[in-house]
DNA sequence: TACTGATAGTCAGCATACTGAACAATATCC
DNA sequence: GGATATTGTTCAGTATGCTGACTATCAGTA
């Protein structure tokens, strides 16, 4: 009988929930109140500055039903801005705050912290192993979710 | 300038994505409305007659508070059966019905073929090196997520 | 120009997950 | 035995994620 605990799925499900909480731990104790989401995306809004909706969403590889709550509430905090395109009226380009480049500068340390703490039981070859091979599965099943990661157009 | 793709925690939620999906499209096709969640908690009650919620959850590393929808839903398909216990009345007895065992073997080949998809990208040994790192990692994490893995009690 | 198809965003509805609180029942300790 | 702590379950509230539908807009074409 097959435990659930030898199904990559249920491994998947695990590392992710572990994943969620220490970040939230991590970015908790120093003071912030970000999700791992809304800081992946934030952190993309900065790079990509002026981006649309869907272009971030591809960027970051969530739904963009899933997208909307999320720049919501980066707005609500007064992270991000929203505002509409003149090039296409039914877009919207995005644009962090100074507060949301503060937030993002001031946060960094306990982001990089979460990162070490999740991978804490493997070494670094093990750590660097296990990077590649997930990156290598994601790559192969990239088009199996709804919400597939997508390049910036130029 | 880090990419996020490079940070184990969106890795984590990008392989989690993938699998999620894989599952409900395996599953799907083969004509059953189950999700991932849904069927571990139906195969451990299956493997534990009688057991209460709390170690359910233990058992599969949810939360206690999620479990309960959980079963809910699967009680409301006609899945599983909720009872009050008689040594402990503040707790409930969970007995697999024979609907479920019944959906549970024909359901089997489809999630066995998930498993396979999402690790598509990925060679026999590399499938293998994955499934050990995740398992190490996510041992040593287990105590940091509100939900962690729990042995059943004797 | 009118039609057709595609695209950007939103919304309603459902299913995980979690926080924190409540309630009832049990266990423990003095 | 009685106060106290703990445990099993549920609930309200919030945040992802998804499906499917809808509106507004844009792009291409007959």
């Amino acid at each position: 009988m097959k435990d659930n605990n030898d199904m990559p799925g249920h491994l998947a499900r695990r590392f992710q929930q572990i994943a969620v909480a220490v970040f939230l731990a991590e970015v908790g104790d120093a003071g912030f109140d970000l999700t791992p989401v809304q800081y992946a995306a934030l952190a993309t809004i900065k790079a990509n500055p002026g981006l649309d909706q869907v272009t971030l969403a591809g960027l970051i590889a969530y739904d963009r039903t899933t997208i909307t709550g999320v720049i919501d509430r980066l707005v609500q905090k007064g992270l991000a801005e929203r505002r509409a395109s003149r090039r296409d009226r039914r877009a919207r380009e995005l644009e962090i705050t100074d507060e949301g480049r503060r937030t993002l500068r001031k946060i960094t340390p306990a982001v990089e912290s979460a990162q070490r703490i999740m991978l804490r039981g493997l070494s670094a070859k093990e750590s660097e192993d296990l990077m590649r091979l997930l990156h290598k599965a994601i790559a192969a099943g990239n088009e199996l979710s709804r919400a597939p990661l997508r390049e910036a157009q130029a």
